[in-house]
DNA sequence: GGACAGGGTACAT
DNA sequence: ATGTACCCTGTC
């Protein structure tokens, strides 16, 4: 085990980072963190708001990944002033992050994630690292997998998928896998792109539309202006800012909405949004779990 | 128990 | 542009 880390942090929350359904595979133990970045263990704890104390993987790792080098003041002055909707949601997680994660697994994640809840998508997610995945480390007794290559994936068949309880999800990973695996789709290729042929370029993937897309471009590409909408964000961005319209707004108004209001670091703003509306139980007539 | 909905996408009008 | 099927699981 590496010698601890201990970092002076501002604007920044480790649980609610790792609690934003950004990523589902994080494992908690008290208030110690752990899983695998890539192939690599990081352990991280939050003693203090102002400590961040990284166990093993190291600062730099830790740095990285959970985008510590953000200036997330320069981010909110470019956020919309007289926006109260937005700032109280900020007010609630204010040391939210958008993570850096790595592209495959973040993608592969996502692919998997249609019309499921953030629980699933996680035991989803973990079934698969520990089938088909790579055993990397054990750490307070759980065996951590990195997520398995698009090779492993492309290898391990549609039905085997299946049986981690994908669903019709399973032939869409699947297919994603084997034209990675076999080179016809890079990567790679999407860094050099904007975001606009970014996202078009992701798109051609077989289960992958604009949200995964974006949610993929989003918290691995490190393309912090784009916007994800799924039905937690729509719902939101309705009763938010049009509940008192005569019409509500198509969504690609709403679309357009977001694009101009939220400005340069929208991503954020969506994260932002996103956390609170989950999380705070403001809407009424989405159970939260007791 | 059966209905229902859950971080959508693909495909057909 | 809008409607519908898709697989599976937890919840009421």
């Amino acid at each position: 085990m590496d010698a601890t880390d201990t970092l002076v942090v501002e604007d920044f929350n480790l649980a609610a980072t790792l609690d934003s359904g950004q990523v589902f595979h994080w494992h908690r133990e008290d208030e110690i963190f752990f899983s695998l970045v890539g192939d690599q263990p990081l352990i991280v704890s939050q003693p203090k708001p102002d400590t961040l104390c990284v166990h093993e993987g190291g600062a730099e790792l830790a740095r990285r990944y959970l985008a510590l080098d953000h200036d997330l003041k320069k981010i909110r002055r470019t956020l919309p002033k007289g926006d109260k909707p937005l700032r109280r949601a900020l007010k609630f997680a204010p040391g939210l992050r958008i993570l850096r994660q790595p592209r495959w697994e973040c993608l592969a994640s996502f692919i998997t994630s249609s019309l499921k809840q953030v629980a699933h998508i996680r035991q989803i997610s973990l079934a698969l690292r520990s089938r088909f995945g790579t055993k990397i480390a054990t750490i307070h007794g759980v065996e951590l997998f990195s997520y398995p290559t698009p090779d492993a994936l492309a290898r391990a068949g549609e039905s085997a998928l299946r049986a981690c309880g994908l669903g019709y999800r399973a032939k869409f990973l699947h297919q994603t896998a084997v034209l990675i695996a076999k080179g016809a789709f890079d990567l790679d290729e999407v860094e050099k792109l904007n975001d606009a042929a970014a996202m078009e370029k992701l798109c051609e993937l077989p289960g992958v539309g604009p949200k995964i897309a974006q949610c993929s471009l989003l918290f691995a590409w490190e393309r912090l202006g784009v916007f994800p909408i799924d039905v937690w964000i729509e719902r939101a961005l309705r009763e938010l800012y049009f509940a008192k319209s005569r019409r509500q707004p198509s969504s690609k108004a709403l679309r357009d909405f977001a694009w101009k209001h939220f400005g340069p670091y929208r991503g954020y703003a969506q994260q932002w949004l996103f956390h609170h509306a989950r999380t705070s139980g403001i809407f009424s007539r989405n159970r939260k779990e007791s």
